[in-house]
DNA sequence: CATGAATGAGCCTTCATTCAT
DNA sequence: TATGAATGAAGGCTCATTCAT
């Protein structure tokens, strides 16, 4: 009897939380769209394909679900790099590179320009966001970006004299990238793959001893 | 008699062009504080010191006193620029130093990060405000870049071989610095004067032949 | 001196009443055309040709403006009414033959049906138009009309056993033409001097002893 | 459980229905007391005794509120006028008879004479609701009278030379008397049976060969 | 658990009225 | 006296949140 109860309640939590990851993924389709003040739970509620009142039944509120829709898309690209970053092998020329490039992979990939654009648009608004974005994604890049770079130097493929504390110029070029795809791509478009190889060309005359 | 009358319309043009001033200031703040969606007109009119009706004998509707504040904000910067390039003598490797220097102090004046965050969070709903933008902006900018890459390339500082396509590049650590800025100095303050040499330094390796 | 001064006065007193019927007119084209809540004193203040302010110097409220409207545009169709009543000589059949046409040549009067269908139509909310109307135009044309008939049954023109108490009957056919000139004459438009004799004749019939 | 599901959802349907009724009654109501302008969604919600949002759950706008209202109440009445026109047998005298008094049977019921006002008196404002009201009621009343008229003439008991354009003439006193006992019944209340039938009488002598 | 009908606070916008010039 | 800028109360409409089914 109880192993029945146990499978079924099994059963129901599985349902559970695909239901719930079902809506914050139509909560992260509207709210890259609209912005999280435009978001209407209605239009979130139709995307899952369930009636409006169930999403307070996994939410305590709008605000809550945005916190979570961020949360589960932030997390994999972390722990993605996390993983690269440990077990990558090679000259410190090769890990940048490979850093670079798996960079604009991850912005290329469908809704991430969105999201960077959201956390920016809401961040002010939502002080914990930035926090959040902040400690979880941001200060781990730079702590990677300045090993590398420490790295580069010890071994003597890079200069002394580039300023570790401003890693951000060497990724800069990714970062504006996807923000010029989401807004300007109509007006001018970019040629992704020529503009990373001339990113990483440049970023190497910068820091090449 | 019709003297009189004059100074005193004229008197009236004045406050009421001062006022116009003080409603777009007021929702400058509102906006790049709230978002538009969230900004209030009750709160622009309390900032401005005046009634909720007021601001409609002055613009259409919210969206129109959105768009005359991005527009005011934005011109004399504009203007700016265009008077700056058209005087400057001096060599390639000088200009470009100039302008980037030029880009930090725009970028170092008050609300200057916050308006670029406004914009590129509105822009997806304002596709008009993406063009207007990319129009009077970011296509001026980057053809101001490229005559300088190319001035260089012809007077032998520059290599030839960076793609002039790509000016992105060039100006991206300035941009990212005000995002940065805006969400993150608390968390990691940024020495924009070194912040800026260094780009400045960057840049010029990337380029030099 | 004092001449003068009344000379002067005088002549802005004739300024002050002429501004004032510019006001009324205004303010009697935009209620016909509006109804009065969807009426804006902005609109009649354009349409007068002054100053939104310059309404209050004359009318205390929208409301006693839309009372001063009626009043004026009906006092003097009820005086040339009752002039010609008075004055009138020859039998009952002529006198009511006489009476309808004038009927019809004041409701094809420019503005007549509208004026009819706004107090028709805001009588409901303005008891008092609906009093004063009843008063002034309703009542003295019933009793006019009673008049009439009793004259034709006491020369033996009109039958006896009409019932003099509904001459409402008499001259429906008139007001409703009004209505229908209004509201339906794009559908289907009345040839009015046909449907003018056509009353007459069927009023007489009906009428005859 | 799908039985179940029915008879749940058939109720719901039931209330959904009742209560899309209720507005519409209760708007009716407003609309007639005060107008298409100057009635308040407030105020239809607090006399259906729901919220205010809870309208728009079932009409679009006030507008099309007010369009259901009319379409509400005048097709039972416009359906029944029909039905009775095709059953009817006997003379054209009776027919045209009992046409007439079931008008007056029409327009004594509660809110008839209130909602041929509203539409008369919004009808200018609505140039759509003007061509419904042309369309559904007034053209298919003239075609009825018509063809009576010209049966009465091909039996012999109508005169000829009744011009069969202008029916108009034949309802006109119905058509008054309900404005009349709407806005002057105060003032000098209508004894309608009589005056229904002094109309009939009228009407009969005038058509009569 | 799930639903969607119901709610009402809140916001943009309008406009009669006031008042400084 | 005349103006029109300024006001703020009021109304149509939206939508996050609740709750009966």
């Amino acid at each position: 009897m109880e192993a029945v109860k146990e499978r079924i309640s099994s059963k129901r939590e599985l349902q559970k939380e695909a239901r719930r990851h079902a809506i914050i993924d139509a909560g992260f389709q509207e709210f890259i769209l609209q912005g999280f003040t435009a978001t209407k739970l209605d239009d979130v509620a139709v995307r899952a394909g369930i009636g409006k009142g169930t999403i307070y039944l996994y939410f305590d509120s709008k605000e809550s679900l945005f916190e979570e829709v961020i949360r589960k898309n932030l997390f994999p690209v972390r722990d993605e790099a996390e993983h690269f970053s440990a077990e990558f092998k090679g000259t410190a020329t090769e890990l940048l590179t490979m850093h670079i490039r798996r960079m604009y992979a991850s912005l290329n990939e469908d809704n991430m320009p969105q999201l960077v654009a959201l956390i920016m648009s809401e961040a002010t608004r939502f002080p914990t966001l930035a926090d959040f974005f902040f400690r979880e994604m941001v200060s781990r890049n730079q702590e990677m970006l300045r090993k590398v770079v420490k790295k580069g130097v010890a071994s003597g493929e890079f200069r002394e004299s580039f300023p570790v504390e401003f890693t951000q110029i060497l990724i800069a070029p990714a970062m504006i990238s996807a923000l010029w795809r989401l807004q300007f791509d109509a007006h001018s478009p970019l040629d992704m793959d020529k503009y990373c190889e001339a990113h990483i060309e440049f970023v190497l005359r910068g820091l090449k001893a």
